[in-house]
RNA sequence: GCCCGGGUGGCGGAAUUGGUAGACGCAGCGGACUUAAAAUCCGCCGGCCAUCGCGGCCGUGCCGGUUCAAGUCCGGCCCCGGGCACCA
């Protein structure tokens, strides 16, 4: 018997729980009465540490379960996405470790990238010394929220012993003709004579000197992920453990298109412009052809046309990121020189225009007024002929005065096409292109080569040796090291003066130019499974381990990185090292976390912003805590820096525990959306937590030797115990678990009503196993404490008693013209006239039906009528 | 500009995928306990109307459609977020 209070319910015991009846047989359980989070998950991490629990090893008799969260860029201390991330992934794992698997889930860090360098020039410090400290920070950051990692298998992208492997597989790329050198456009800061990256252009202009960026062509390395458009295009049809959005957009990506490639003469000339179209029916409607300011006919002529070169020149500014391409006004400038038209022979005027890439296809592009909205504002603008060729089928309006008309239709206006329709107008002209020579159909993708050269320190060397006679040949010792020792100025990078590092004689020099830092990122997943082999980049262990189970991570991801992980796997699988086609089978896309942002205007109208912490609200506005003086609320926005929005997870690890952090993350929305941070919603995850070691510690002694007895109203319960599991079971399979924490609620208030003994014993344990991934402490340390077993994680996964699911009578929702009217008690076991029958005997659903005729009525079994 | 998502109470979200809208939690309000506060426990909690506590009408961003039945499906809009190849 537990002590009640007068009014019913149960009070803290102190600290020594008894059994009144059992006091002589059993001595009292002792158990701490407040939940003392520090303590426990000191233990509990200890005992995991102790036994090895989370060290991965092979077992060919074991079902394997690899499960892989996206590893962090050492950027300082965790972040609450970072705890997001890695607390779906933890949670995952040890289910399926409850589940019975063997499990691998390892850690690492994709080391290399910017931040170091500007850290490094900050700080005056090289930027390896940035990243192995907070790899440090955060690595025992990681430690203190108790994920199951196998630490053995750790690694960072920056270690020699890991590059170097990347290194060795370009080369190996280089032999097969997959790595060649090209030039191609970059941003190109004239003040700071340095190459920017995209995110350093703002507005067009350079991030620290404030000039107006220009594009500049230089020569790089490029992989030929072209090569493998296809096979990355088809396969995605295998990802089905891949949410549709991020399938969609990478066939987007991929961009496959069917269309028709044909040769445009040049007037006065022998040459000809290669020209690719998706909508060849349109043909007989080109009223002119735009290239790149870039494209040889634009410079040819450029050179007697000071205006047109003025253009070329004006078209060069600006950064090279699409975003900033497309937004921009649309420009353009007659060459003076004309097409021929592959079929009538038309002079058709050339325009050089800001739109068209000179990297995207032949850098050339027909315009159709009448039918593409883009060439239409462009020909009103320029004063250019629109010649409509396509005519609704149906005959409705399909003018082109006020805009370009897209959809297919009937040709006219065509010549010996006309008639015919749009898909039929696509072969009759592939086919007459094919018979004149001039062309034909053909597939393409909109997927560019990777182009994978940095002009940056902070990146593995690209392993390459550039000949004084002009070639390049390929590195043959591994690594080629990265000198850590340096001095970052923001100059461009260290490497570039360091004789020592590249001066290999006979004019020979090594290439300065490192990897894109996605090139470390796009194997490490394989190499957790060959961790420690200093012979070979991968071995029989990655084909146990691979592919990934279940890969977690920002929907940020869902194209880039995932796009050149999915290559990279076949390039190592076509090299021999990987037997699997896909490195990820089942993907999850977490939301992000964000916070409400507050901010002070300053006169020069930049923003300062003040952290939600320091923040209040006083009815009707928000003011600053030290001050007391109003701030503006700047909106919900991603946690970060620069927002000053962020929430130090250490703080709270500190106050409330890691089970409570984990916990708050999980329950307050669902993994793949964006979670909003709220400070009262964690003080009620804790709650819970304290709730629940409460019920624990009230009740260890009738839990440690209950018996099986159970009364009529125990039944109920434990039909409702049965019914939440039942959800939450199906809720982890499809990985919702901030409606498993819901159930763990619902359990928990329920079995506060119960003292049952042995209801108890059943109802707890299967809360501990439930909360076991999402709360492992406070789970693992009340397994052993109420006496169910060792180890929680070995006890296996709880099953649902589908007999305690039975019912006598069952509700039905009763509906009169989809109208909910009434809820009826109907035998469990009645036919479709019985429940009818009983229906229509409620006094409300007699009274909404009156006199009006009965037309049909709807049974759901087991839940619902509809009468109409 | 292009591609992909998302809009449900005061708030985060739930609705087993077309069948009771608002589970669970937060905040708030009322109560119990306390000298008091905190903690804990109990109850209420979308809006409007009505009433003995029966019950009714409206309600899932906006407009329209399909259906016995729509948060869920279809068409058209509006707003917010992610990505756009050198941030990771």
């Amino acid at each position: 018997m537990q002590k009640k209070s007068r009014n019913g319910y149960v009070i803290p015991a102190g600290a020594v729980c008894f059994s009144e009846s059992d006091t002589a047989v059993n001595p009292p359980i002792i158990m701490e009465s407040t939940y003392a989070p520090s303590v426990i998950e000191k233990q509990a991490q200890h005992d995991w540490e102790e036994q090895q629990t989370f060290k991965a090893v092979e077992d060919p008799q074991r079902e394997k379960f690899y499960c892989l969260a996206m590893f962090p860029y050492p950027s300082g201390k965790l972040h609450m996405g970072h705890v997001r991330n890695y607390t779906i992934g933890d949670v995952i794992a040890r289910h399926q470790r409850m589940l019975g698997k063997n499990v691998l889930q390892p850690m690492g860090w994709d080391a290399f990238g910017l931040p170091a360098e500007n850290a490094a020039i900050k700080n005056n410090r090289p930027p390896a010394e940035w990243t192995y400290a907070n790899i440090d920070e955060m690595r025992s950051q990681l430690k203190l929220l108790g994920f199951g990692y196998d630490w053995d298998r750790e690694l960072a992208t920056c270690d020699p012993d890991y590059y170097k492997w990347e290194q060795w597989l370009f080369t190996r790329l280089m032999e097969k003709g997959l790595a060649y050198k090209k030039r191609a456009t970059v941003n190109w800061d004239p003040v700071d004579q340095t190459v920017l990256a995209n995110e350093q252009v703002i507005d067009g202009k350079g991030w620290r000197s404030g000039a107006r960026v220009e594009k500049r062509d230089i020569e790089q390395w490029f992989v030929r992920i072209t090569d493998y458009a296809q096979e990355l295009h088809d396969s995605i049809e295998q990802l089905d453990g891949w949410p549709e959005a991020v399938r969609t957009m990478q066939r987007n990506w991929i961009g496959r298109s069917e269309g028709v490639e044909m040769e445009f003469g040049l007037e006065g000339s022998d040459e000809t412009l290669s020209i690719y179209t998706t909508r060849p029916d349109t043909l007989m409607g080109v009223t002119y052809v735009a290239v790149a300011a870039e494209h040889p006919l634009a410079q040819q002529a450029a050179a007697n046309n000071p205006e047109l070169a003025a253009f070329i020149e004006e078209c060069k500014q600006g950064g090279v990121s699409e975003a900033e391409v497309e937004t921009m006004e649309k420009k353009g400038m007659a060459l003076g020189l004309n097409a021929l038209h592959p079929v009538s022979g038309d002079a058709i005027p050339l325009y050089t225009a800001n739109f068209v890439l000179m990297s995207y296809g032949s850098g050339a592009v027909m315009a159709v007024p009448a039918h593409d909205q883009r060439d239409w504002e462009f020909a009103k603008k320029y004063g250019i002929a629109i010649k409509q060729v396509i005519f609704a089928d149906d005959g409705s309006d399909c003018g082109v005065e006020d805009g370009a008309y897209v959809e297919q239709g009937v040709l006219k206006n065509s010549g010996e096409f006309d008639g015919l329709t749009s898909a039929e107008a696509f072969d009759a002209i592939a086919l007459w292109m094919q018979q004149h020579d001039k062309g034909g159909i053909k597939t393409n993708f909109r997927l560019r080569d990777w182009g994978v050269s940095r002009q940056r320190y902070w990146g593995c060397p690209i392993p390459v040796i550039n000949r004084a006679n002009g070639e390049s040949s390929a590195a043959d010792e591994f690594p080629v090291r990265l000198p850590e020792d340096v001095h970052v100025d923001g100059s461009g990078s260290p490497l570039k003066r360091m004789p020592q590092f590249y001066d290999l004689g006979n004019g020979d020099r090594r290439e300065t130019d490192t990897f894109d830092t996605f090139f470390e990122s796009s194997w490490y997943f394989a190499r957790y499974c060959s961790f420690d082999n200093d012979s070979a980049m991968l071995d029989e262990r990655a084909n146990y381990w691979l592919p990934v189970d279940q890969y977690v991570g920002g929907i940020e991801h869902a194209v880039l990185h995932l796009l050149y992980a999915r290559f990279f796997n076949k390039l190592m699988r076509d090299e021999g090292l990987l037997k699997h086609d896909e490195p990820f089978k089942r993907l999850l896309t977490q939301g992000m976390v964000v916070a409400e942002t507050y901010y002070r205007s300053n006169a020069d109208g930049s923003r300062e912003w003040f952290n939600p912490a320091d923040v209040e609200s006083d009815g009707d506005g928000f003011t600053l805590k030290s001050d007391g003086l109003p701030v503006s609320a700047g909106g919900v926005e991603k946690m970060s820096k620069s927002k000053n929005n962020g929430v130090d997870p250490q703080q709270l690890i500190d106050r409330y525990g890691a089970d409570t952090v984990r916990l708050y993350t999980m329950f307050t929305a669902p993994p793949d959306q964006s979670l909003e941070w709220s400070d009262e919603g964690v003080e009620g995850a804790y709650r819970f937590l304290r709730r629940l070691w409460m019920l624990a510690a009230n009740n260890a002694g009738l839990i440690r030797t209950a018996a099986a007895s159970q009364d009529e109203t125990s039944r109920d319960i434990r039909r409702d115990l049965h019914g939440v599991l039942k959800k939450a079971l199906f809720d982890y399979e499809r990985q919702q678990f901030n409606t498993v924490v819901s159930a763990c609620m619902t359990l928990v208030n329920s079995l506060y009503k119960s003292d049952d003994a042995s209801l108890l014993r059943e109802g707890v344990g299967i809360v501990l196993q439930l909360l076991a991934p999402i709360a492992p402490h406070i789970s693992h340390h009340l397994w052993r404490e109420l006496g169910y077993g060792d180890d929680i994680l070995t006890a296996g996964w709880p099953q649902v008693d589908e007999e305690a699911l039975v019912q006598q009578q069952i509700e039905y929702v009763t509906q009169v013209n989809g109208k909910v009217r009434a809820k009826v008690q109907v035998p469990a076991d009645a036919d479709q006239a019985v429940i009818e029958t009983l229906v229509l005997q409620n006094e409300n659903v007699k009274r909404f039906i009156g006199d009006a005729q009965i037309r049909k009525i709807i049974v759901v079994p087991g839940k619902l009528v509809n009468i109409v």
